[in-house]
DNA sequence: GGATGTCAAGGAGAT
DNA sequence: ATCTCCTTGACATCC
């Protein structure tokens, strides 16, 4: 593993800093919600937001320069503004903090996310990526996919063409900023989405294609490694930012899943002589990576 | 404090 | 029909 040819992060949380209860995903359930309201809410964002920025300069200090933020910061965040919270004043001071720090930042909003999707479901997918990306406004992050907002493309309503053309649809009621960050990234089920699958939506609307290595050695389709990794690295704009992960299955319980992934790296990354930014997606987190640094 | 049942959202696959 | 998983288990309640 040639870590210092590319830029290595990792996903949401930090294990180094999770025995001091720093930690970015507090939330409620609907009840707690409906009690506690608004103020609850925004003590629980506040709260988040400052201990990002503890772990976005732990990540410094450490030599990352890469990280995925949580997409669950602000809880039941699709119910109201930002602006509208008691305590937006430090929230948003602690947000340009954030935004001003030497690193690479990325969301990866969730699966309820369906761009696809029509009705309702299309409703509550365009609030909530409109709040990821309200978030890196926030931040004061010029519009780019620098700071990628990555999603999958989701079902396929049994009829991927169609799908596929009613998300380049969509894609256009997103707002200028939000367009300017999203990305797609291949899937790791037959059923879903490769890299070949994704190019049709680069060719029409120009988003980049997120190329995660774990997904496509399960759902190839008919690309080679090397040629899937190539095709999603011609549709970028800035250096790329893809993931890798091992296979749980393979290396650590012969009974997970397929799709699980693992605890650790076990396996070289190969980035064909190109310069990368990779998110590792393993549950150990930094500390996968620091091990394989060969660092305490 | 620790154990346990529960928890917004969409879709796909397994049981 | 019901459960589990997904980018990341955490919350609320009971003992």
């Amino acid at each position: 593993m040639e870590l210092t040819s590319l830029n290595a992060g990792y996903a949401c949380i930090n294990l180094s800093l999770q025995p001091d209860k720093i930690t970015t995903n507090r939330g409620m359930i609907k009840k707690t919600f409906t009690e506690k309201g608004l103020p609850y809410a925004s003590e629980l964002a506040l709260k988040n937001v400052q201990d990002l920025l503890k772990i976005v300069d732990w990540n410094i200090e450490h030599g990352f320069r890469l990280f995925r933020i949580s997409s669950d910061l602000f809880p039941w965040a699709s119910e109201y503004r930002i602006a509208t919270l008691p305590d937006y004043a430090d929230i948003r001071e602690t947000l340009e903090e954030i935004g001003s720090r030497p690193i690479r930042l990325t969301l990866h909003p969730g699966p309820f996310n369906q761009l696809a999707g029509q009705g309702r479901v299309l409703d509550n997918t365009l609030i909530d990526l409109e709040h990821q990306s309200e978030l890196f406004d926030l931040m004061g992050l010029k519009p780019s996919h620098w700071n990628k907002i990555n999603i999958h493309v989701g079902g396929t309503y049994g009829d991927k063409i169609a799908t596929l053309a009613r998300f380049a649809k969509n894609f256009s009621l997103l707002s200028e900023n939000l367009r300017a960050r999203l990305t797609v990234e291949n899937d790791d089920r037959q059923s879903l989405y490769t890299v070949t699958d994704l190019l049709i939506l680069h060719e029409t609307i120009g988003i980049p294609i997120v190329f995660d290595y774990f997904h496509h050695s399960l759902n190839p389709g008919q690309l080679t490694e090397e040629d899937a990794f190539m095709t999603a690295y011609n549709t970028w704009d800035v250096r790329p930012v893809f993931h890798f992960s091992d296979s749980r299955r393979e290396h650590e319980d012969p009974t997970a899943r397929r799709e699980a992934h693992a605890d650790w790296l076990y396996s070289p990354v190969n980035t064909y002589g190109k310069d990368v930014d990779i998110v590792f997606e393993s549950k150990m987190k930094e500390l996968a990576i620091v091990r394989l640094r060969g660092g305490a």
